[in-house]
DNA sequence: CTTTAAACCGACTAAGCGGTCGGTTACTTT
DNA sequence: AAAGTAACCGACCGCTTAGTCGGTTTAAAG
């Protein structure tokens, strides 16, 4: 086998499964030994392809991360059919993976975000990084929606964008434990609500003000 | 000074610090000493009071969580007046309040929800139940609503509040590192919308506000 | 087959952790 | 003043951690 390919491979066993463990326990309560017994490989290896614990973290950051991220939350929203029902779809596919697999604690990111706000100000660039993806990614999904005439015009897009964005995360927290299944259901048909009055009004329709002016 | 005066007294500096560190840094990102050298006490004096550090945090969660969650998110909405008003208000200050607070990183609740799931069942039993009661609380408020005419009949309860608490936990774990103030201002004007749809639809319905626009 | 370096091993270190315990201080009671 | 005890001290223990390093294996190249 190729030199590079083995260390190609073997960076990426180290990075699958270090993720999953810290997803599941937490980076901090995650040691590096607790990551090479699960792959029957020494600290040698690790310390071999990694420069730390935190320049492994960041690596599954940018590598696992930030694709997982685009395949669950940003590309199933890139079509150009009506965007509400695409993000609609998109959510309540990405929540029935989190009911079904035991493996899902939460949002991967907002956990991770949790963790280490205040504590590792070098990390929580990356994360941040990808947040503002996602947000850039549902900003211009609603104004394609306004612009082929599925949302109304009025809407603020990037105020959609952050209350979806705080909706999905909130609701990925209290899924875990309590009633899952129940939770997803009632929250998306809120969802559905809250999209329905984005529809657009008729022609001569006052503006309804997507709140500036009203603050406070 | 009375020795049980005292004694309560050391407890409760304990516990202040402690929550405070424990929010800051994570639970098990704290160590004991570092909440002792916060309050210069030692070693003895902490396991003289607390049988654990387990047991520790969990006097927490009763004592102060509990009463942080009714004083910032329960009774505040539990007047009798306009109960859509009344939850925006709260949500409102809430929020305000992680704006401005510096030590303020994220839900309280959330954050310790994230970092003890699937660690700590213990634990996880406590947070759960404070996060029942504010459901709870939210589901009563809103069919209080319903009954004084100021939320429309056909509104679901269980739904809404689900909504609510994912939105409001979501934001708050958005609007730590960036730029709070904007997506603070963001969430509640989409907040203002949503609960905008959810006023009654028929005739006989109670004011809505003063201006144009009476179509919705 | 020999050379060479990448890949990996695992004992080791220093630091930090939760928790223990015999001793000391400070206050109350008699 | 003496005795008793709640409150507190801090050295210590056993254990785990991230990271180091000299040595060994593996496999491609000459």
């Amino acid at each position: 086998m190729n030199k590079t390919l083995k260390r190609m491979a073997t960076m990426q066993r180290m990075q699958v499964t270090g993720l999953e463990l810290f997803y599941k326990k937490g980076y901090y309560n995650t040691s590096v030994d607790d990551i090479l017994k699960e792959l029957s490989l020494s600290k040698g290896a690790f310390y071999y392809h990694f420069d730390s614990k935190e320049d492994f973290f960041i690596q599954i950051v940018e590598n696992l991360l930030v694709r997982k991220m685009y395949s669950m939350l940003i590309e199933p929203i890139e079509g150009h059919e009506n965007t509400l029902d695409m993000i609609t779809n998109c959510f309540e596919e990405a929540l029935e993976t989190a009911v079904h697999n035991e493996f899902d604690f939460g949002f991967v990111l907002s956990n991770f975000i949790n963790e280490f706000n205040g504590k590792n100000e070098k990390i929580m660039k990356h994360l941040n990084d990808i947040l503002r993806i996602w947000e850039a990614n549902l900003v211009s999904a609603i104004q394609r929606g306004k612009f082929n005439g599925h949302i109304d015009r009025h809407v603020d897009s990037e105020g959609v964008a952050v209350y979806l964005m705080s909706a999905y995360i909130g609701v990925r927290t209290l899924m875990v434990e309590t009633a899952p299944s129940a939770r997803k259901y009632r929250f998306m048909s809120q969802l559905r609500q809250y999209f329905k009055s984005m529809e657009p009004k008729s022609e001569n329709a006052v503006n309804q003000s997507s709140g500036y002016g009203t603050y406070n």
